[in-house]
RNA sequence: GUGGCCAUAGCUCAAUGGUAGAGCUCCAGAUUGUGGUUCUGGUUGUUGCGGGUUCGAUCCCCGUUGGCCACCCCA
């Protein structure tokens, strides 16, 4: 039996080989995710990954059904496994939005789904922080994202060398586009024009333009003028107050794909560009009232950072550190007489939060002893009797082969204060 | 959905139109005994799957599945 097409298996390392995807990094980036979503007074939030397929098609039509994951159930619903979190979070919020104080800052850290052929960066399944703000908006808002966003990178030991956020609002496309076209129909149109620039050829991209009154020069001088609107300049002063100045910077070329965004929108891509987006995010003010037929009226802003990106970018800058086990004692039954009152330490030990293992099945000492090695112990720990017949442990650090005899209930003490 | 490349032991790879081997890992034993060394032995493959050509295919051909990469699309 295989797994299926664009799904992973986690395995703990060591890793047979580097292709393998590590349930340690996967969980070191979950921790930082929460960590620093945490330290920004955010809460932690979750719904279903199978969802009604017309979350999905309310908000993007008939023709993303092609891209996601769905199927008809067997009381003959028709049902998606979640492509992205942002409905599930506008139904939640809809439902019990007098509940909460605003403004709402919540975060999650959904598995998502889409049925895709698989390549580079893209799977049929990944994990994503998504961290949103609702009942408030404006400039201050929206840096608040973009620092949570830039201080989450940092907290996985990313730098200004590695990644910057590309910064860009649809309000300064809408007045660059009302200034030229008064059929505000034709708008979302422009928007997906400019969304592909980079990905056409310039005659593509004059043509399409060309069509909606356009001409690519102009577009092109609005992009690379890059003038800050009194929005976006409110956001650089609101993060370089917070020293992140230097992670962002303003361009237009950024609109995002996606019909939603209302406002502010900003990717964060790495310097060399190697890779995708690492992250995306912006402003999406009518999608409460979409999803909730018009009852619930919210402003809404967010972004999402998978995991797959960005494991691959930690993986190329070596900021992935080495994880094993964590034990810091083993305890080294050698004596089988022994080997109930060693239990009882064991035990004693766990719950005094020191991470713990033992040879379950006797074994010989040296076999207990490369056990201890293998699994890179802090200590090994072993108990004997003193003359006096008192229970006494010999504890070895494997660091420098140090060893001292101590009381039992003296172990998680030394432990602590010499590793 | 379209196209290109690839598919041999748990891992990395080798070999040949005549039914496959090495290193590492793993397991056992010995050695070492301030122990991570060394030695010996052992397990594992319908050579991704199905079909065809051939006296005979892992090696040639077709299909299929999976992987990688690009396109499409993009939370």
């Amino acid at each position: 039996m295989q797994r299926l097409p664009g799904f992973r298996d986690f395995y703990p390392e060591p890793l047979p080989n580097t292709d393998v995807w590590s349930a340690d990094a996967r969980q070191h980036i979950f921790d930082r995710w929460r960590k620093t979503a945490r330290s920004y007074g955010f809460r932690e939030y979750d719904g279903p990954p199978l969802e009604t397929l017309d979350l999905y098609t309310v908000k993007s039509g008939e023709e993303i059904v092609g891209q996601l994951y769905n199927f008809i159930d067997k009381g003959d619903r028709g049902v998606s496994l979640r492509p992205e979190m942002t409905p599930t979070l506008a139904r939640m919020v809809g439902t019990h939005e007098r509940n909460y104080k605003k403004p709402i800052k919540w975060f999650a850290l959904p598995q998502l789904f889409r049925y895709e052929k698989q390549q580079k960066g893209r799977l049929r399944e990944h994990f994503q922080l998504n961290a949103d703000i609702l009942g408030e908006a404006g400039p201050p808002v929206d840096a608040e994202l973009i620092a949570l966003l830039i201080d989450t990178l940092r907290s996985l030991g990313l730098t200004q060398e590695d990644f910057f956020v590309r910064l860009s609002s649809r309000h300064a496309w809408h007045e660059f586009f009302a200034s030229k076209c008064q059929d505000s129909s034709r708008e979302l149109a422009f928007y997906q024009v400019i969304d592909k620039l980079e990905r056409e050829t310039p005659e593509q991209n004059q043509e399409k333009l060309a069509a909606l009154g356009f001409s690519l020069a102009e577009v092109q001088q609005f992009i690379t003028e890059g003038k800050p609107t009194p929005e976006l300049a409110a956001i650089l002063e609101n993060l370089g107050a917070r020293g992140l100045g230097e992670y962002v910077r303003v361009d237009y070329s950024i609109i995002r794909g996606l019909a939603y965004y209302t406002g502010v929108v900003f990717e964060a891509f790495d310097r060399k560009g190697m890779f995708r987006a690492i992250a995306g995010g912006g402003r999406y003010d009518h999608l409460v009232e979409l999803i909730t037929g018009g009852k619930v009226k919210i402003t809404a802003a967010g972004f999402g950072m998978g995991d797959v990106v960005l494991t691959e970018l930690l993986k190329e800058r070596g900021k992935l550190p080495a994880f094993d086990a964590g034990v810091e004692v083993f305890c080294l039954i050698e004596d089988e007489s022994l080997r109930s009152q060693s239990l009882r330490w064991v035990q004693e030990w766990r719950e005094a939060g020191l991470v713990t293992d033992y040879a379950m099945a006797p074994l010989k000492s040296d076999k207990q002893f490369k056990r201890a090695l293998d699994a890179h112990a802090l200590f090994t720990a072993k108990l004997e009797k003193n003359e006096g017949g008192e229970l006494m442990i010999r504890l070895k650090r494997l660091q420098d082969r140090q060893e001292q005899v101590v009381k039992p209930e003296a172990v998680a003490g030394v432990v602590r204060a010499t590793s």
